[in-house]
Formats: structure tokens, C-alpha cells, sequence
RNA sequence: GGUCGCGUGGCUCAGCUGGUUAGAGCGUUCGAUUCACAUUCGAAAGGUCCCUGGUUCGAAUCCAGGCGCGACCACCA
């Protein structure tokens, strides 16, 4: 607690004299590194907190070699993680959205941020991080409204961004639209059931959608159907006979079931897409909340699982189910609340994204990454881009900045001769075919990341022209956890190059991802999860960052334990005491009190062996650390600098000294100098402790030269 | 199914642009304490660097195949 104190003193004396602060106005080459917005969802994570310890050690280090350092952070508003997380606080007081409306809600909203901001404030001061707050932002401020509009005007203007009913994967628990990447699967063992379908036998999961079928589809291949091709046949439905056509698709699979298969184009993206194909009629059996429509018949009002169980009797009744046999496959599942998906007819936004991939996979190679191959993963993925569903069903977010005339428009349709304005608050001007004023906005928001892909730009008050925008863009580094490379990585360097012509950073870092001991995920709700501020309690601030360093090698996932972080803090807890206790020996021990050996000869020319010794591999080691930090490889900067000062230095060098002491002490005082400024940006607090109590040096270890050989 | 990655002492890992006795932390064993430091120091045990083959004067490190594990991606109903 006491040491505690004492870190944020100097935490405060660091802010107070501005040497967090940028200087756009500076003469010195400028260095920029941008801090990943956590999402706005509660505390701080084992993975926060060694990708803030990466940045700001990473910062530390550049301004020591004499930049201007920009370390810009910033949160983001995280829509649906965020309406789940509020949800949750809102059950507990018996309380919802429903219950409390849109405005209530977003005031409550607003009042949750601000608690959690504060709780990321407090972690952030407490592990140093030197980043510069006056330049902090929030992705739902008015800086960034306006760079969204930008966004969604440029857009439109280039006939990227279109609207309208299509298939997409809903979650009936979000209540909203969901992307590809926004889901993962689960291994289910199901069943899967034979139907008949007049001549044909039809395999499927999901009976209870044999409601929305409108043809029944077949490989062009396959010889076994291939003269039911283009005839009608009538199928017993529930509701009474119902004719429906065989038609022929590639997308079938002749392997698999029977070769057969029903077409749901409302309800499944593959037989939307046959839909679309044979020009198929779209029948809506499941609604928005995932539960079954009028067309159901007495199903209607069912959610789809308990739909399926109960026409089970009818459908053995009719004869119309053939048999079932046990079948596991994965259901895709909403990442954020594990609800199974629902493929749904529903109208949303759209962003073409083919030409903006174009254009970033044609200059992805001006952007180093580490590890190099995820170049390599990106292109992939680009090269096979969908649209981007932009538009969500929720509350927290951008508002879609799109007005249209309630008179003239009021199936809010889209396009250049329609009745809709562009813009953020109502436009105010009349409507050009009735000449009044009826506007209502759009009532969705947009996607989280199509704010967050403009990251780069925004923050630095894009798109405007500012100072800022032209000394710090792009960045100088940008570092994530591979989960999000395409959800954001992938979207910035999109964005960057498409609004701004430029790639959004020069030196792309991937960590890796701290894993528990079964290699899944971390989780609150499972109890596995380390929680960086009890490490620090344990062991305090600058062991638990250089605990994290041993973790940070590039793109390299790491299984641990609340267990094994302790050990691996322990021993740089102990480290710093050495540091300690070195810097007692070498300052409080001195053989000459008033310290005038030590201060008047800097220790250029000694020539006994020991101090030649120890200046040489002081030497190597900057080399080596310097070397192992401009590749990003921290782990490596940090492993080679511990051995050196525990090791090298006060193992062997200061025991032999303590023979020929006063002869030693200037090369002492070298190396305890030098060895606190190559440990400052990764132990800052100690190291600015013994730099200035033991030492007795007036400014900061921050704004000390990085050490370099020459002259040596 | 596709892509990527991993497999090194009891545990978690580093090293892997090929080259001296393969490293660290924790753990284990033995020894030391009026010394800046027991939050310590000295010493030791413990490794077929997954397997097979190849390239090479030389491979944990490069190549091919295999086995095991993991992640990510994917519209198999």
C-alpha cells in the first residue's frame, strides 16, 4: 500500500510536468502509437493490461531516444456487449429497456459509462500508462460523430452504401442483426429427419421450417432425380396440399442425406441464396423474438426448438416423417450471448465492400506486421469479402444519420430520388415534394466498428484537416489480440486507404492471447480469470508488467494460471528488490562519502580487467535490448537486460569489486545509471524512484537519453 | 472442409534469419548467513529439443511426410 502511495506521487509529478503530453509543435520527429479502445464493458482484463504495459513501454523507450511521443487513448462504446452488460445491472433492479424507454435508458446508459471510465482511469494510473488523457476519446463524442458522417456520406455519394431486405443472421436475444464474425459455433448432437416431400425423401435439422418452403432442390448432376427436375409435385403440409416445384442447384450436395434438399429461402443463407437463383417466393415462419408465424398454423406463437418437438406426432401421423437418425454438427451461436442464430429475413444497411478490400490488399505491403504472416491471413480474408451489414437494432451506438419525410416516405425507403436527407440532427429544411417538415431518423445505430474502423483517423479530428492529423497519421504503431483482425485491423486498413489514401499505421503487432491451462478463454463466468490489479496488490506495479513482457512475444498465445503469474511476479518482485539493494551498495555504500571519485571521473578510462569486463557486456546488452525492442520483441529486451542486472552486474562484477572498491566505484555508478535508464520503460516506477532518491537526479529517468555504445 | 500455429528438462515458456557445454522462472537436492540483499548467495540433479526421412561440414533451428494438440475461417441442409 505504502509502495502504492509512492507510484502515484510519482504518477502525478510525471503528469504535472506534461511529460505525457504530445507537442505537435515540436521540432523533434514525431513517434505515434494508438491505444486500442477497450470496450466499454467493466473492468480491465489480464489481456488490457499487458497490451497497455506493451504501448507504454514501447512509449517510454521512444521518448528516451528523443521523439515526439503521441500515445493516444481512448474507449469504445461497444454496442451490443454493452446493452448486454447494462441489461444484466438493469435485471437486477427489475428493470429493462422496454420498461424504461429509449431516453431513460440512454440517460442511464450515459451514467454506466462514466462509472466505467473512471474504473479505467484508476487501472490505467495505476499501471503508469503515459498516455496523453487530454487527447483521450470516446467513440460516441461529437469529434467522432462527425467522422462517422463523413464515412457514411462518402459512401453514399459513391453508390457503396445501399438498403433493403435481405437474409442475415439475427439474434433473437440481441434482438438485433448480428455479422458472420460476430458468431461462433457449438458442437450439438441433433437429429436429423426424413421427410417426405412427394416423390422425395428430404433430409433436415429443422422441420419446424418446413412452413417457409417454397421448392424442393436437387444437384443438376445427380442422376437419381434427374428427370423430377422442373416438375411439380403436391406436398402434404400441415395446413392441406401445396404444390411445389423440383428444381436443380449446384450448391447441393448429391453426399449428403439424400441428395435432397428442402429450400427455405427465409430462413437458411444457402437456400436464400437458391432463392435468388430460381426467383423462389420468401415466407417469413420465424419471427424477430424466434418464434414461429401465423404461417405456422397452430405452431404460431412457438419458439422454433419447442416447435419442432411438438409437431413431431403429426408429422409421424401423415406419414410425412420417413425416419431420423443422430446427427452432430455446430449451430452457430451469438458470440456475445451464446443464442442460437436465426438466418431471418430483415431490412438493413449495406456496405459493398469489394472495391475498398481491393485497394487495401493492393497496399498492405507498406504496413510491417508481427508476425509476418498475419499479412498473409489478412489478404485472405480480403480477398474473399462480403458486404457489411452496418446497420444494428440497438440503442447504444451511432444513430444511422439518415432522416426521412414521414409524409412522403414512410416505408423509409432509400435512394437518390427518395424523400431522405443525410445528416445528423433533423435537417430542418422542407421536404422537396410535400415542402413541410415530418423528418424522423432512421432507427437503427450503426455498427460498433464502423465507428472503431475509423479509429486511426478520428482521434485525430479527421475529417478535418488538423495538425495533428498530418504529423501523427498514420501511426507509428498499433498493436491488438489476433481475435479482432478482421472485425478491426482489417476494417481500418480498409477505411484508412479508402478515405484518406493511406495506410492507418507502418507497424501492425500482434499478441498473443493469454489462455487458462485448458487453452480456452479466460471467463469471468467460469472463475478462471487472473485480474491484473490482484497481481499487483501481491507484487506490485512494475513486477506485474515485466510479468506481462514475458508473455508479449509476437502472435504467440500463452497458457497460464493465477498460480504460474504469481511465480513469474514473485521472482520480479524479488528483481526489484535487488535493484534496491544494488543501488544501497553502490550509492549508500560509497567509500568516498562526498561521492567526488564517482562524480568527477565518468568511467571512460579504466583499464583493469573486471571494469572492462562489465562495460563490454554493458555494451552488448544495449545493443542486444535496443535491438530486441525495435522488432517488438519485448520479451526478448526485457530477458536480456534482467540477466545482465541480476546476473552479470551483481553477481559477479559488484562481488569482485567490493575488493578494489574505491577503484570500482565510478563503473559502478555507470552501470546502476545506465541499468535504471534500459529498465525505465518497463519498470518505470522504481526506476524513477532510485534515479532520483538514490541517485539524487532533479528531472525525470523519462525524459533521460536511451542509452546508446557509442563513445564507449 | 480450408487456413494458420504449436509440440524443448516435473510445470509454464524462451531460443528456431542453422555453428561453441540447449536457456529462464517455478519446483527438487546439497551447502552458505555478522558481507547491499534470506525478497539472498554458491553448487547439483533433471532434456532421444514429438517421430521418420532429406538438405548441409554441421539442425531444436531449413525442407518433406507422419502423429498429437490448438486457434481462426467456412452457407453441408
Amino acid at each position: 500500500m505504502e509502495n502504492q502511495n509512492k507510484e502515484q506521487e510519482i504518477y502525478k509529478s510525471w503528469e504535472s510536468q506534461g511529460l505525457f503530453s504530445a507537442n505537435p509543435n515540436s521540432d523533434k520527429e514525431p513517434y505515434s502509437l494508438l491505444m486500442p479502445p477497450p470496450n466499454l464493458t467493466g473492468d480491465l482484463h489480464l489481456g488490457h493490461a499487458m497490451q497497455h504495459s506493451i504501448l507504454d513501454a514501447v512509449a517510454r523507450y521512444k521518448r528516451m531516444q528523443g521523439f515526439d511521443v503521441l500515445l493516444l487513448p481512448g474507449v469504445d462504446h461497444a454496442g451490443i456487449q454493452f446493452e448486454g452488460t447494462l441489461d444484466k445491472i438493469l435485471a437486477k433492479e427489475d428493470l429493462s429497456k422496454q420498461k424504461l424507454g429509449r431516453e431513460k435508458w440512454l440517460e442511464r446508459a450515459w451514467q454506466f459509462k462514466d462509472e466505467v471510465y473512471k474504473s479505467f482511469h484508476d487501472a490505467w494510473t495505476v499501471f503508469g500508462i503515459s498516455a496523453d488523457w487530454e487527447r483521450e476519446v470516446f467513440t460516441l463524442e461529437p469529434k467522432v460523430q462527425k467522422a462517422v458522417l463523413e464515412e457514411f456520406q462518402t459512401f453514399w455519394d459513391q453508390d457503396l452504401l445501399y438498403k433493403g431486405a435481405y437474409i442475415v443472421q439475427w439474434c433473437p436475444r440481441c434482438g438485433t442483426a448480428i455479422e458472420d464474425i460476430e458468431m461462433e459455433y457449438q458442437e450439438r448432437d441433433d437429429t436429423l429427419y426424413y421427410l417426405q416431400y412427394g416423390p422425395l425423401v428430404l433430409a433436415t435439422t429443422r422441420p419446424e421450417t418446413k412452413f417457409g418452403d417454397t421448392a424442393m432442390a436437387v444437384n443438376p448432376n445427380d442422376e437419381r432425380y434427374k428427370d423430377l427436375v422442373g416438375k411439380e409435385f403436391e406436398i402434404e403440409t400441415f395446413g392441406g396440399k401445396k404444390m411445389m416445384k423440383v428444381i436443380a442447384d449446384d450448391a447441393i450436395d448429391p453426399e449428403f442425406g439424400t441428395g435432397a434438399e428442402k429450400v427455405t429461402p427465409g430462413h437458411d443463407i444457402l437456400d436464400y441464396e437458391i432463392g435468388k437463383r430460381h426467383n423462389l417466393p420468401i415466407l417469413q415462419v420465424i419471427d424477430k423474438q424466434g418464434r414461429l408465424t401465423e404461417l405456422a398454423g397452430k405452431y404460431a406463437g412457438m419458439k422454433t426448438n419447442e416447435a419442432r418437438e411438438a409437431m413431431l406426432p403429426e408429422l409421424k401421423e401423415k406419414g410425412i416423417l420417413v425416419k431420423t437418425e443422430a446427427y452432430k454438427h455446430s449451430v452457430p451461436v451469438c458470440e456475445r450471448c451464446k443464442t442460437v442464430v436465426e438466418p431471418i429475413i430483415s431490412e438493413e444497411w449495406f456496405v459493398k465492400m469489394k472495391p475498398l478490400a481491393k485497394k487495401a490488399i493492393k497496399n498492405i505491403d507498406k504496413i510491417n506486421f508481427y508476425p509476418s504472416n498475419y499479412k498473409k491471413i489478412l489478404v485472405d480474408w480480403m480477398e474473399n469479402i462480403h458486404d457489411w451489414s452496418i446497420s444494428r437494432s440497438l440503442w447504444w451506438g451511432h444513430r444511422i444519420p439518415v432522416w426521412y419525410c414521414s409524409k412522403c416516405n414512410p416505408n423509409k425507403e432509400v435512394g437518390k430520388d427518395k424523400d431522405m436527407v443525410i445528416s445528423l440532427e433533423d435537417p430542418g429544411k422542407n421536404c422537396q415534394t410535400c415542402g413541410q417538415k415530418h423528418w424522423i431518423q432512421d432507427e437503427q445505430v450503426l455498427d460498433t466498428w464502423f465507428s472503431s474502423g475509423l479509429w486511426p483517423m478520428s482521434t485525430l479530428g479527421w475529417p478535418n484537416q488538423t495538425k495533428e492529423l498530418e504529423r501523427y497519421f498514420p501511426w507509428s504503431f498499433e498493436l491488438t489480440s489476433p481475435e479482432i483482425k478482421y472485425l478491426w485491423i482489417a476494417r481500418m486498413i480498409m477505411l484508412s486507404l479508402w478515405h484518406k489514401d493511406s495506410i492507418p499505421f507502418r507497424n501492425m503487432f500482434f499478441h498473443g492471447m493469454l489462455r487458462p491451462l485448458s487453452g480456452a478463454k479466460f471467463s469471468k463466468s467460469l472463475g478462471n480469470a487472473v485480474y491484473p490489479d490482484e497481481l499487483i496488490k501481491s507484487w506490485g506495479t512494475d513486477a506485474t508488467r515485466m510479468t506481462l513482457y514475458t508473455y508479449s512475444a509476437p502472435g504467440r498465445d500463452s497458457r497460464t494460471s493465477k498460480q504460474l503469474m504469481d511465480e513469474r511476479a514473485k521472482n520480479f518482485r524479488n528483481f526489484g528488490n535487488k535493484i534496491r539493494n544494488i543501488a544501497k551498495f553502490v550509492v549508500d555504500h560509497r567509500p568516498d562519502p562526498a561521492g567526488v571519485i564517482a562524480r568527477s571521473s565518468a568511467t571512460k578510462q579504466s583499464n583493469h580487467k573486471d571494469d572492462k569486463w562489465i562495460l563490454e557486456e554493458l555494451n552488448s546488452t544495449i545493443t542486444a535490448a535496443t535491438k530486441n525492442i525495435e522488432n517488438f520483441e519485448l520479451h526478448l529486451a526485457t530477458d536480456t537486460i534482467y540477466d545482465f542486472v541480476w546476473h552479470k552486474f551483481a553477481d559477479i562484477y559488484i562481488e569482485k569489486s567490493k575488493s578494489r572498491r574505491a577503484e570500482a566505484q565510478p563503473t559502478l555508478e555507470y552501470i546502476l545509471e545506465t541499468s535504471l535508464k534500459l529498465l525505465h520503460p518497463f519498470m518505470p516506477f522504481l526506476t524513477e524512484e532510485l534515479w532520483q532518491e538514490k541517485l539524487g537526479k532533479k528531472d525525470s529517468i523519462m525524459s533521460t537519453p536511451w542509452p546508446d555504445t557509442k563513445g564507449k
